[in-house]
DNA sequence: CTTGATTGCCGAACCGGTTAAGTAACGACG
DNA sequence: CGTCGTTACTTAACCGGTTCGGCAATCAAG
């Protein structure tokens, strides 16, 4: 099978290689004439660009990146990173863009990976996840120049274009839910605080903690089944123990649950539980799960078209892409009296 | 930043672009005393390789395809493909290899993918999943030529390289454990027939319940949690209800224990549960899932160093990776008397 | 000392596109 | 009718590597 080239089209439709590039690329400098004639041989004999060819002339490679700097482990453990892949490659299938995915240990892997694709121009722009409290990642990619796209609260994007959902509030619904509940005793298992997402959750639960005059505790962990399971079995048998907690991701939230039952306690009866980032697990596990629900495929989605827009030139911005919405179900329910 | 190419090496060593090429390369060609100088040149200039110029001139795109198709929801809950995707790029990255993921609705528009793919000269080789029985995919790939690894037993890969799992073996495993612990009435909530592993699984699982003597009944389901529930639910309505239950992943397990709950019934004491592709999932519920385990991550590094090797011109062959082991856990006990 | 093979390097073609510069034909306009 | 501006192309340079043919210089063999 002798690939067909740009050359050969030009032979058949009787032109030059470069009339056969206009007529191919809609760009003027053809006859209509000539630009349909291109398009049928073009047509017939099957053609694809090739990619590299177009990528070393054009210098666009019609590739974005992503780095996950988490272990491969974590990645199958949260459900968020695949439905995010999920939704970037929806958007990206449509345009015919690829995306360059590349899975490192951590942070000084990332860093070295965005200079190597900035070096080889390998992407034409990135998307940026997991931002950190002055995250590193922000000054390189200003320094070598590599658009990105920021999935953030636009108070870690310094600047840089961002998508962000509103933490804040999700945190304020969260704690009256469960203050109108009439919890009065309530605890955060949080995720690491360099997270920026943890820290913006941690500042807005302190502060309507206070608003709502509970008495509000946190634990910090690395957002794995184990440590969620670990802090739930502290705060259940330390003294004036919560009747209600609040959990950073769905993972710990599920461990948590099974330490519950593995007290012989049950929920909502003897401890209120809610879980962030809902997924297909809180609604498989008995009792369901009070859930903070993203729609974190249809993230992807947008953090996508809004790179796409910035290399089409728009102005960078922050883009708020929605407000996380409690979906309330069988762990929500008043404290043991 | 002016980007640095071969030429400006050849410019500071003094020599030519041709030579340059062959040091960089570590072909004979250049005397040591040159290669060294210009690889010293090129460390200092920081020069990293043009992927779009080495893959134009060379003919090797440095890229390895996996195409997903599974809607992103389904991606999501399945850990099983994140995990994967992980394991290939821990090899990939070592060797600077890139992966080009494609997530798309259906078969068809997978075969779309890797003829598009083999035209643009975008990827290497594939790594092929989620085998059906009869698939298209092996044609496809045999007359495009493009060299590809099958995650699938060699009964389904029709002599394409592959590296599989013993399923039958699995299965045996598994009927052997609640065929002991004394169940009689077994049930299997299996995944669509068309699925090669399912269709193995489902034959082993027949074969070894007429060795063992024992009622075996067999619901197929589309994997999903909610199905995997149903399933459960009608199969503990009927009458001469099963004692063990058997899962094709680990998502209906999860879903079926929230049943069981639901219903008041306890695991294993009313009714003992298996689920299949072992993750965090099984632990951390209530009480944990005995579940067969593989190791998905290191399945995903054999399946791409097998490519590597096919490319490398090693002769197409099926590996058996290894035999996915039972994990026994908490959910197995007897049957209620 | 001649011949032939080997080594080390250069120059240039090539991969398959994009695109700037140049040119011929044509119509409009003063 | 000469000039200018378009239009519709062609030609050729270019992107940044790889690789082939060729040519001295060196070395071993005869």
């Amino acid at each position: 099978m002798p690939r067909v080239t740009i050359k050969e089209i030009a032979r058949r439709a009787g032109v030059s290689q470069g009339a056969v590039s206009y007529a191919l690329n809609n760009q003027p400098g053809v006859s209509e004439a000539t630009r349909a004639r291109v398009l049928k041989v073009a047509e017939e004999l099957e053609w694809v660009p090739n990619r590299a060819a177009r990528q070393l002339s054009a210098a666009r490679s019609e590739t974005f990146g992503l780095v996950l700097a988490r272990t491969a482990k974590t990645l199958t453990e949260e459900p968020f990173y695949m439905g995010f892949v999920g939704g970037v490659e929806s958007v990206l299938a449509q345009k015919s863009y690829a995306l360059a995915l590349q899975v490192v240990a951590d942070l000084d892997e990332e860093l070295a990976t965005y200079r190597k694709w900035a070096a080889e121009r390998r992407v034409d722009g990135v998307i940026v996840v997991d931002l950190r409290v002055a995250d590193p990642r922000i000054p390189l990619l200003r320094k070598l120049g590599l658009p990105a796209v920021l999935v953030a609260d636009p108070e870690l994007a310094d600047g840089m274009p961002c998508v962000w959902t509103d933490g804040t509030a999700a945190m304020n619904a969260a704690l009256d839910h469960v203050a109108s509940l009439g919890h009065r005793v309530v605890a955060r298992v949080a995720g690491p605080p360099q997270y920026g997402d943890v820290w913006i959750r941690d500042r807005a639960y302190a502060t309507a903690g206070r608003r709502l005059g509970l008495d509000v505790r946190v634990v910090h962990t690395d957002f794995s089944a184990d440590e969620g399971a670990a802090a739930t079995r502290d705060l259940l048998a330390a003294a004036n123990r919560p009747t209600a907690i609040i959990y950073d991701n769905d993972l710990m939230a599920v461990a948590g649950l099974a330490v519950v039952h593995g007290l012989g306690s049950r929920s909502p009866d003897d401890v209120t539980l809610v879980a962030w980032d809902d997924s297909t697990l809180c609604r498989i596990t008995h009792p369901t799960l009070t859930a903070m629900s993203h729609n974190i495929i249809g993230y992807g989605a947008e953090v996508t078209n809004r790179l796409l827009d910035l290399l089409n030139g728009a102005r960078p911005q922050a883009h708020l892409y929605s407000t996380p919405l409690l979906i309330v179900r069988d762990s929500s329910g008043p404290p043991p009296v």
